[in-house]
DNA sequence: CTGAAAGCGCTTACAG
DNA sequence: CTGAAAGCGCTTACAG
């Protein structure tokens, strides 16, 4: 592999001058970088951005940092993923997906000196490895947020969510709705950022319009779903929709409920039969759903904010699921001018343009 | 940040004796060692990843290079990802998920010398991204293959994955049987190793139990599935049962079958009414099968290699989806002593034990 | 067992 | 506009 010296060798030039065209930092006379650059071509050089970090203490790479979970990752995360890979393009950065399994590994990384930036993904309303990045000197960003929210972040909006859901069902004629969410042996999805919030917002709305709050938490998958139509077919009978805050459980809570009684075609003309089950009909609305039949099934796994309910109406193309988003929050312009001064402090946005430590 | 300077200055001894501590390098006497040891903790000392890296040509990465595709990433993936996570950092590494839109941002990364290996994953038949890890000096390993089966790769066994699938839907007496695989705009998905592998195995099995081979291809979403059931219904009335080799699709592939005729309850003694569709049930037995009710919902989005059919006699707990794979094929240890000497030969397979170059 | 020193391949004030 | 030189924070033969 050749290098920037054997650039400068070839070309008559010394080494500065080489690494003044690669970056492009100081006017160079065009002849010379017309020989510079026919030079780089012909040993195919390519600068090592090893040693480019290590002279000027900036990798250009972000991390995203997210957990190792066994879980697939859904639409909803690989559209943070996407766009935050192409945000970093964008200005100069790669961005590496670093799974990571706990706030030790993640120390061990920041202080590595690797990644200029991080973002971080799956935020616990009190996260240990949010106090990692704190006193880490790496700037970051969350996706997400706990329950300091002076801390940059992104996030959904949760409360718009459940409000624009709650509004659809009762539109619909429901009210005794119930919340399924999630949870795990650790403690770790009850307290996600999403759980938390949906169910708060939730209760909320419920304790408004003077109803029971209903709230199953199960295991993210298919037999935690499954729990879920149990414990509501037992515990909340008078239960006719659900909210649900789950993605990984729908499928087994659809099973479930179509257990709980024989299923059958409510709305077609060519069935005398009455319904046969309190969960006749269900309608999962998910992001393609204009081009949904209605009453017919979605596709599954669509996004957290996913609303199943018993569409004793069929939803008619409605599409719930386009959760409001906190983009662009007003936290972020602040705390980009919060104190913390030159070099690489806490809390600060990543700028590309950030002036070297 | 503490450097190897400081703590060494603290310590009393020279750089050099810190970095044998810090690397088990070479034997440092008892008492130096805990004074160095001990100045560490102080200091909170961590070694320079990038500085470590420069001076012994290892940065101890290895990247999973994956296309920045829209789709979520599936438990197939996910299992490869976690699985390639866990094997490198039992050997010193770190894994690192880094999306790659082509072989050109590759080329950049992998000249870049920051990482020490890469995997591939989602590889086609013929694929440049192959060519470019091949140039490169970089070791690497597929996941998936191409055509040339001289690269170093592990993959899963598409043949024994049909042959089993077939076997299945044969047992319960199918004959006319369709494959549905994916394609795409561009071609990407059309010559990705599976779609290729399987359609091979699919067409060479019909062609030898003497039946009409139907492939339809379509985009990997649900609009392709319903595309595929309308296909199916026009262009193959004949068949009953479906391969499917393509995840994404499959949520669409029910629902456009489900409503190609009135969904009926074919096995329930309460419903005294036939059939209505040739799709009277669907099964799709995925890897959690063991849990599922026979005849019900099986979990949508399990693995690729998942088997839709219509299951006239339940499928009793039986699970197809756990495809034979090539892991450690004999491939491997071939390439390992493969020709390409000292330092980083392409096609050799990474290894902790590799010396600087 | 320990250390002095060269070197990894760049960047970047500072001079000219 | 160009270059000589120090320096980024380590590793690693080589000596002692």
């Amino acid at each position: 592999m050749a290098t920037m010296q054997d650039v400068a060798d070839r070309a008559g030039v010394s080494i500065a001058t080489v690494s003044y065209v690669v970056n492009g930092t100081k006017n160079v006379s065009p002849p010379t970088r017309a020989r510079i650059e026919a030079a780089m071509d012909e040993l195919r050089y390519r600068r090592n951005v090893v040693a480019r970090a290590l002279a000027s203490s900036r990798t250009h790479i972000v991390a995203l940092l997210h957990p190792v979970l066994g879980n697939r990752l859904g639409g909803t995360v690989m559209g943070f993923v996407i766009a935050a890979s192409n945000g970093a393009r964008a200005r100069g950065y790669d961005l590496v997906l670093w799974p990571v399994e706990d706030e030790e590994q993640m120390s061990h990384l920041l202080a590595g000196g690797l990644v200029d930036g991080a973002l971080l993904m799956e935020v616990r309303v009190h996260d240990p490895r949010v106090d990692e990045l704190v006193t880490s000197s790496v700037p970051f960003a969350l996706i997400g947020r706990t329950h300091d929210e002076t801390l940059p972040f992104v996030d959904i909006d949760f409360a718009a969510t459940i409000d624009t859901a709650m509004r659809h069902l009762t539109d619909l004629g429901h009210q005794a709705i119930a919340l399924v969410d999630g949870n795990d042996e650790t403690g770790w999805v009850a307290d996600l950022g999403p759980t938390v919030r949906t169910e708060a917002a939730y209760r909320e709305h419920m304790t408004a319009v003077g109803g029971r709050s209903v709230v199953i938490s199960v295991p993210p998958n298919a037999a935690g779903g499954i729990e879920a139509a149990r414990r509501l077919r037992d515990e909340a009978p008078e239960v006719t929709a659900i909210l649900l805050m789950n993605e990984q459980a729908a499928t087994g809570l659809v099973r479930g409920c179509a257990s709980s009684g024989a299923p059958s075609r409510a709305t077609s003309p060519s069935s005398p039969s009455p319904p046969r089950s309190r969960w006749a009909r269900w309608s999962i609305p998910c992001s393609p759903c204009s081009r949904r039949p209605p009453g017919s099934w979605g596709s599954w796994a669509s996004t957290r904010s996913s609303i199943s309910s018993r569409a004793s109406t069929p939803a008619a193309g409605r599409c719930f699921c386009r959760a409001r988003s906190c983009w662009g929050s007003p936290r972020l312009p602040r705390l980009a001018r919060a104190p913390g001064g030159a070099g690489r402090a806490p809390g600060r946005p990543l700028s590309a343009t950030d002036p070297a430590p």
